[in-house]
DNA sequence: ACAATCTGTGTACGTTATACACAGTTCTAG
DNA sequence: CTAGAACTGTGTATAACGTACACAGATTGT
């Protein structure tokens, strides 16, 4: 199992690239890397990430637990499988929106309709730059949405990365809300649970808000919550982008972020 | 321990506004609340978050594990604590800094200076709106930072929000990327590794990126990332206050965000 | 004094990831 | 054509987890 030592890949990334050998002796396999992949994302579609033990993969495939390692290293390697994975229902459209904020903007709904699909996918641990075919795919649909922006490359990275964590940061949130909302039901508002809690002297502001009842309404997640901070991020880049095509006028930027990361 | 029936407080926030009984009856406590959120907070920044288990907390404390059930209803409880406690590091400054935008920069930049800290802060899931004592004072900072701007409460809420969220989800990356490196070290670049992955004919932009070296560097996150986003975000705010102060001279924005959530 | 009520302990249960040994199967080298 | 290498699937074992539950001892209110 230790013949990753060739190509330098995260653990699991060489069997989404084809890189890891064949077998030539041995018995017929009864099992396949697909199918339990396929397992345990159904797995967890059903039950949340938490219901994903090998066991459970195992039990509704037929087969034990340890046979699973035959196929899969670790846990840790069949969850970057799993994310890959769902990457290919990222569908790309033929014709793109016109314009760099269209195109954004379908960017990063499709994507927050994957995380809507797949909930548990916000869930596992980010352990590196993307680097499944699935997830470059994506990535480079989202690069492409900035061709004709005149930002540096690493930049249109930094913006795409930015937008991804957004996303991706919202997704995470409204599945935890609802998580905590199923497990302990509350009938009072925000507005109602600070009120009882805030007092104007310490907490001034906060007191006004809450008494202005702008939070007496259900706290669960909205695509309106997603959708205010879509637009702020978006004219952020707004305003990279503008500042960038000054700079093709001969202009300088005066106090905007520079590139995302320093190159050597 | 069911009397948290009067207030509708989640539960463990009933312990931080101090609403939860005393008792009169039974033997003198030889344990404390703040004994156990504190050893379990000791425990987690040497140990990371995973190391905190009833277990060993009560190791910790000379007491036995299930003496702590005594103080804290659940682990979720106790993370709920823990939370809140480390909330009440960050500092106050006598002095604002002038404008929204240092403002908030410095409220971002203290918040992420305790993610650093405490990463353990950021693995653990936000179960609600923030409630306890110190987060919410600490919010009361950050909407202070904004009192200028013109904004509706509501707006300075999203505006917050979406600020934390930002911070966090940085931390969050930043941690789970150094936990992943550790775990693997790798000695390729993004761009040494992509290169060995990609073709040109499918992954034209980034192929093309990969090819220029431009991400030819460890992949360690750095501050620079951290501030690349922050400026984008900054920016986007910058947006929608300049869009807030246009509507008080009586004109209308175009095409901006809305509230953060629809009232009633 | 006695009962109510609390604290701390010990035991028990079900579940987890995975290390390891072993039986059976298939291919390859001689 | 045969011996053994290399593989697949199974069974067993281990240490750790959260927490339900029963119980002994301490303290207080009546």
């Amino acid at each position: 199992m230790d013949d990753t030592a060739d190509t330098a890949l995260p653990p699991g990334l060489d069997l989404l690239w084809g890189l890891r050998e064949r077998n030539r002796r041995g018995p017929r396999p009864g099992l396949s890397l697909e199918r339990i992949v396929q397992a345990a994302i159904e797995l967890a579609d059903a039950e949340g990430l938490a219901a994903v033990s090998m066991s459970r993969v195992a039990e509704r495939l037929g087969f034990t637990t340890m046979s699973l390692y035959r196929y899969v290293a670790s846990k840790d390697e069949l969850l970057t499988l799993m994310m890959d994975s769902v990457a290919g229902e990222l569908s790309v459209p033929d014709d793109l929106p016109p314009g760099w904020r269209a195109g954004l903007t379908y960017w990063a709904k499709e994507q927050l309709a994957l995380f809507r699909r797949h909930p548990w996918t916000a869930q596992i641990p980010i352990t590196g730059p993307p680097l499944g075919p699935r997830a470059l795919a994506w990535m480079e649909v989202g690069l492409r949405m900035l061709e004709d922006t005149g930002l540096a490359g690493d930049e249109k990275l930094g913006v795409i990365s930015l937008l991804s964590g957004y996303v991706r940061g919202e997704a995470q949130l409204s599945m935890d809300l609802a998580a905590a909302l199923q497990a302990h039901p509350r009938q009072a508002t925000y507005g109602e649970l600070l009120r009882t809690v805030l007092d104007a002297d310490r907490y001034p502001i906060l007191h006004g808000i809450a008494a202005s009842g702008a939070l007496d309404f259900p706290s669960e997640y909205s695509e309106a919550d997603f959708d205010f901070g879509l637009q702020l991020v978006l004219d952020g880049i707004g305003v990279l982008i503008a500042s960038r095509s000054r700079d093709a006028d001969g202009a300088d930027r005066q106090d905007g972020p520079g590139p995302p990361s320093d190159g050597p």
